[in-house]
RNA sequence: GGACCCUUAGCUCAGUGGAUAGAGCAACCGCCUUCUAAGCGGUCGGUCACUGGUUCGAAUCCAGUAGGGUCCGCCA
């Protein structure tokens, strides 16, 4: 199937900057190709018809089968009520008007008045030889950047890493990559839950279990946090002695007590380096800046939306009330900003930030990426913002939400007692399955590897695994977690993906081919495979593009998957190291060409290939 | 009461206006003297929940219906 391939009809519009259909002296690859296309056929069209269809939509789409060839302009039969005439004759006006004889062979008139294009062989070769001499594979550059936040993983203090958080953490860094190879000024921010009454307790908590925590944090080691927060918690709910010492803890932690302070900041120190633990495993790289951060910020959040006349007063809280929501009785719905005892919440927190980030950070688009249960938080939010004016022109807050991880049994993931899952233990069931995996492997092929190649390859394919396994997934949709299908060795998930860069690699070993040594040999797409394979490499600038507009990163995985297919075919179908000059080289350049080209999606979707597996 | 999301092949899912709706898995049948068969080819499989509307053209846009899910005042 061909790769929808955006035409960038959003991204032209104002306040977006400028589209990637500006930047074509950057670009080699198809993104300039079909912006060249679609020039030409409006030059087409007004030369037939007339200045008036200036600026007409060619509706350039990719066909959806090889026989009609590449690409289709599918405009004649949205003119012919505007044109009198049917759809046929003005496809074949448009034709005699248009001159691409340079880029494709006779474009063909089909069915009701499509118009069929199909690209030369040799300027596809030179196309692909302008790639492969590209260190960027004909990505452009964004021009200018884009100062980009990406707000993404937040876990709770004092809290393990649950599954709940995986997605968040695996998209976030997934798009923060994306935006980054693009040359965006990308800042990558992980909103910890860091504040909040239930420090209180932990405080308190803290104090009885780890008095030396309230004089020295640097020293503290809590231990298993899951098991202190259990504690804490149950302490709280049966001591009323103890709920009232935590209710004090909270008054001094945000008066400022040094102690309850110090204490905090342990607690902190502690989850920190548990987060960092499974990020470094993961590979993910952040910045935390919790809500604490923000706490300085709060007052001002209520006392401008006071003057701005949005504040009332409802039952004791400040709140807006907001547009478009109504409660149980019909009413508007309130967004509380200030509770009745005095304190702020997470809406305050969250239109604080909206203010910093977008003054002192200078962000031009704030990427939110948390699961869809808080799309009505966020709409609200970013109407309360957009109504006291806090959203400049220009810049674009947009929540990426994705849908849960379900168990097989389509319920919410839970271990068979029903406790949450936690993603440290998921991890390790990842690389154990796909240890165990690996060792029947080499004892069925009876080859020979080292333990450390075995623990490379074990955790290389199971930490892909379980990210493909996310990323591949509309991420809107819940997703069903499944260890042996993530793990599986066909179908659309890493280790086939691997295996194919692996391919290549075996190519290199066995022929001592340096594909940095290939000189500056032709392309020759002789065979139906190498076309093919080449076509689809090409299409990398227009997916990553579409992924850095629309925040989809399961449209490259797509990508990388019948690129991966397309590979296979080709390697099944044409020897390489045995087939003759200058075939050999073009089919060496080819494979070095899809290896890289693998390499950096995996990438973008943060994942690392392996030589060998 | 309101907001949002979902319903596509036996299963898991792609597919946000273009030709005959795709893939993977499962099932079945083939292909290793040759670069890793973790691969390739083939067969089987669908009233795109339903009803209407817009359009030259609808799985896709709009309205409604049914079913499923999530969220909604002092948690985040």
């Amino acid at each position: 199937m061909p790769v929808t391939l955006a035409l960038c009809p959003k991204a032209c519009g104002p306040n977006r900057g400028p589209s990637p259909c500006e930047r074509r002296s950057l670009s080699v690859s198809m993104l300039s190709t079909l912006d060249d296309l679609k020039n030409r056929l409006q030059t087409a069209l007004v030369n037939a018809f007339g200045p008036d269809l200036e600026g007409t939509d060619p509706v350039l789409v990719p066909t959806n089968n090889p026989k009609f060839g590449d690409y289709q302009a599918n405009v004649a039969m949205s003119l012919a009520k505007r044109l009198k005439d049917k759809p046929r004759a003005i496809a074949t006006k448009i034709v005699e008007n248009l001159t691409i004889d340079d880029l494709c062979e006779e474009p063909q008139i089909a069915g009701p008045g499509f118009i069929n294009l199909k690209f030369k062989t040799d300027y596809l070769q030179n196309q692909l030889k302008a790639v492969y001499a590209d260190e960027r594979l004909g990505i452009p550059t964004a021009n200018p950047p884009q100062r980009t936040i990406v707000d993404f993983s937040s876990p709770n203090i004092a809290k393990e890493m649950h599954v709940g958080h995986l997605r968040s953490t695996i998209i976030g860094e997934s798009i923060a990559r994306t935006l980054e190879f693009l040359g965006h000024d990308v800042l990558r921010l992980n909103h910890v839950g860091d504040w909040g009454t239930q420090f209180g307790m932990l405080i308190t908590h803290l104090r009885d279990v780890c008095p030396e925590a309230m004089t020295d944090s640097s020293t503290v080691d809590i231990g298993d946090l899951v098991t202190f927060y259990k504690q804490a918690k149950k302490r709280f709910d049966d001591n009323d002695d103890f709920k009232t010492t935590s209710r004090e803890a909270v008054v001094d932690l945000q008066s400022g007590d040094p102690e309850a302070r110090l204490a905090w900041q342990a607690l902190c120190e502690q989850s920190r380096k548990e987060f960092q633990k499974i990020y470094d495993r993961l590979d993910i790289t952040l910045q935390e800046r919790g809500e604490s951060f923000y706490n300085p910020l709060l007052d001002d959040v209520v006392v401008d939306l006071k003057s701005l006349g949005l504040l009332e007063e409802d039952q004791g809280a400040q709140v807006v009330f907001l547009e478009g929501f109504t409660n149980k009785d019909g009413n508007p719905q309130p967004l509380i900003v200030k509770k009745t005892d005095g304190g702020f919440n997470y809406a305050t927190t969250d239109l604080a930030a909206i203010r910093q980030r977008t003054t002192q950070e200078k962000a031009q688009r704030i990427i939110y990426v948390t699961d869809a249960g808080q799309a009505n938080h966020f709409a609200q939010v970013f109407q309360v913002a957009n109504r006291a004016q806090w959203i400049p022109e220009g810049v674009e807050l947009v929540h990426v939400p994705f849908g849960l991880v379900k168990g097989e049994d389509g319920k919410k993931l839970k271990t068979r007692s029903g406790e949450t899952i936690k993603l440290k233990e998921l991890l390790n069931e990842a690389i154990d399955r796909a240890e165990k995996d690996l060792r029947q492997r080499i004892a069925d092929e009876t080859r020979d590897e080292t333990e450390e190649f075995i623990h490379t390859v074990s955790t290389g394919v199971g930490m892909g695994a379980v990210k493909y396994a996310d990323l591949s997934q509309n991420r809107t949709s819940d997703y069903i977690f499944s260890f042996d299908k993530m793990l599986a060795l066909q179908g659309n998930t890493a280790p086939y993906m691997l295996y194919a860069y692996v391919r290549v690699q075996g190519i290199s070993r066995k022929g001592d081919i340096d594909f940095s040594q290939l000189g500056d040999a032709p392309m020759l797409l002789a065979e139906e495979s190498e076309l093919t394979l080449a076509k689809h490499l090409l299409a990398l600038d227009a997916v990553v593009m579409e992924v850095a507009q629309e925040l989809y990163p399961n449209r490259l995985c797509q990508y990388l998957f019948e690129l991966s297919q397309k590979f296979n075919q080709f390697y099944d179908r044409c020897s390489v190291l045995q087939a003759e000059e200058p075939n050999r080289t073009s089919r060496l350049m080819l494979c070095d060409l899809t290896a890289r080209t693998l390499k950096l999606g995996l990438s973008l979707l943060g994942i690392s290939v392996l030589g060998r597996m």
